[in-house]
RNA sequence: GGAGACUUCGCCUAGUCUGGUCUAUGGCGCCGCACUGCUAAUGCGGUUGGGGUCUUAAAGCCCCUCCCGGGUUCGAAUCCCGGAGUCUCCGCCA
């Protein structure tokens, strides 16, 4: 959510910061719907505080006259005011409601150092390593079979197109990297948290994911969920919404957490060659890594997080580049966005296997999370910063490709080996 | 799942039966000031959050906020209805 006060301010400069994601038209509409929407509302607010004020009086000059024994047995007016008080604080209703609306569908505004444009426009600002030189390239899904890692038939069995199951050795793997990550996540100062996998609707508006992405997770049927309630996507959402409605003491920022939470999603399993496998799925493990922040810790904390994102990758030993995200290609409720992207040599592409991002206060506003002002009593917004840390549905598959031998066995990352139990992963002899 | 008790401005708490001087009591904590070799203790004052209005700004003024949403009433923390949550007991269960 932005800042209505930012839009009364200065509509220019949202509107340019706006215009770097949206049609010109598109921003133009919306701010003026705005615009006469925050003017109505206001004024409606001003006649209802002074009618609420009149009946006030009125009624504690009753009070009083009864008390002296002077009252008319009848009060003041019983019918017709009500009626417009009723009446006003319907409009009232409608107009924030549609402002509501207005504003909670606006994007958040893009950093000044985010450029205009979708995926084309992102720019690669850091490569780490190169590609290992691999004679005959297997891919992760050959490599995953020959092994044993994963059971894709089975896994389609029990879940459906879009489901896996990790086996044998691939579950350790998988297992291993979870565990080593956090571990990292706990030395380098972040609270562990396992929150809900379900999650209320007020927590997916919050995180800025509802209503835009309403369709795109996992809803329970009204029966079970009166309140509504659906699986989260990624457990920012938790950690997010874990502190909605909070005023966090100044002294712990920045709040640092972490979370580990398999993903649940709806989007469409790929079928095209670079997202075979366990690319893409309805369900994916992730850890994920959260900061509350002071508004100028958060430009340092960004860069932190990155670094310590990117650790992890080189930890494995693995080849990635950092991108920055052009507006378009970036979540909307952020203000910008770094892809660690990692080698897939079967695809001869780089695969995002984290996304860090600063949100500004825009997710704080939509949960309500807010500091006290250190002095003054003023109370204002934190800003959020989330990152993967990592996919490890992405890692896992980079890791067998870039860590194949030729005679298809797959060298394990030193630091997974006492977790992993072997040194190198060769297929089982029964 | 069933029954009962409960939810008050950071924490604890008075007030709810019997609606209006509740514009919410007291304690703790916190902040400021005074006193004091220092600390402590003591005294005085302040301390929910949000919105509107005015203003360069602050102050002020107004509205909302006693778990949430409705209702009754001239008037609701208080009465009625619905919902959420907590606790106790019972049932069921990994």
């Amino acid at each position: 959510m932005l800042d209505m006060e930012l839009i009364r301010k200065d509509r220019d400069a949202v509107a340019s910061a706006l215009a770097k994601r949206l049609d010109p038209g598109e921003v133009t509409r919306a701010l003026d719907e705005i615009e006469e929407l925050d003017r109505q509302r206001r004024s409606l607010i001003g006649e209802i505080d002074a009618e609420r004020q009149r009946r006030k009086a009125e009624a504690r000059a009753y009070a009083a006259a009864k008390r002296a024994g002077t009252a008319p047995e009848q009060g003041p007016d019983p019918e017709a005011e009500r009626k417009q008080l009723a009446e006003l604080e319907g409009q009232l209703g409608e107009v924030q409601e549609r402002l509501r609306t207005v504003m909670s569908e606006l994007p958040n505004l893009p950093a000044d150092d985010v450029v205009p444009g979708g995926k084309e426009n992102n720019r690669v600002v850091k490569v780490f390593g190169e590609p290992p030189a691999i004679e005959r390239v297997r891919d992760h899904v050959e490599l995953a079979r020959s092994l044993r890692l994963v059971d894709f038939d089975r896994g389609v069995k029990l879940g459906g197109s879009g489901f896996w199951m990790y086996t044998g050795l691939g579950a350790r793997l998988e297992w291993a990297l979870v565990n080593w990550f956090v571990d990292q996540h706990v030395a380098a100062g972040y609270e562990f948290l396992l929150p809900p996998h379900l999650l209320l609707d007020s927590a997916g508006f919050a995180a800025g994911q509802f209503p835009k992405f309403y369709d795109d997770v996992y809803h329970l049927d009204r029966d079970s969920a009166p309140r509504g309630q659906f699986l989260l996507p990624t457990s920012e959402t938790a950690i997010l919404g874990a502190y909605q409605d909070e005023i966090l003491d100044t002294a712990t920022l920045p709040l640092r957490a972490f979370a580990y939470t398999p993903c649940y999603r709806r989007e469409s399993a790929g079928s095209h060659s670079d997202e075979r496998g366990t690319v893409r799925g309805h369900q994916f493990n992730k850890v994920e890594i959260f900061q509350f922040v002071l508004p100028e810790q958060a430009e340092a904390a960004l860069e932190d997080m990155l670094v310590h994102a990117e650790r992890l990758v080189e930890g494995l030993g693995l080849h990635y580049r950092r991108s920055l995200l052009a507006a378009g290609d970036a979540s909307a409720s952020m203000r910008k966005t770094l892809d660690i992207e990692v080698w897939m040599p079967s695809t001869g592409k780089y695969k995002e296997v984290s996304s860090v991002s600063w949100a500004g206060d825009y997710q704080a506003r939509r949960a309500s999370i807010r500091y006290r002002e250190p002095g003054g009593k003023q109370t204002r917004f934190v800003h959020t910063l989330n990152g993967s840390a990592l996919a490890t549905s992405r890692l896992f598959p980079a890791i067998l490709e870039q860590c194949q031998q030729p005679d298809g066995s797959v060298l394990v990352p030193e630091v997974l080996r006492d977790r992993v139990g072997t040194d190198r992963l060769v297929p089982p002899t029964r």
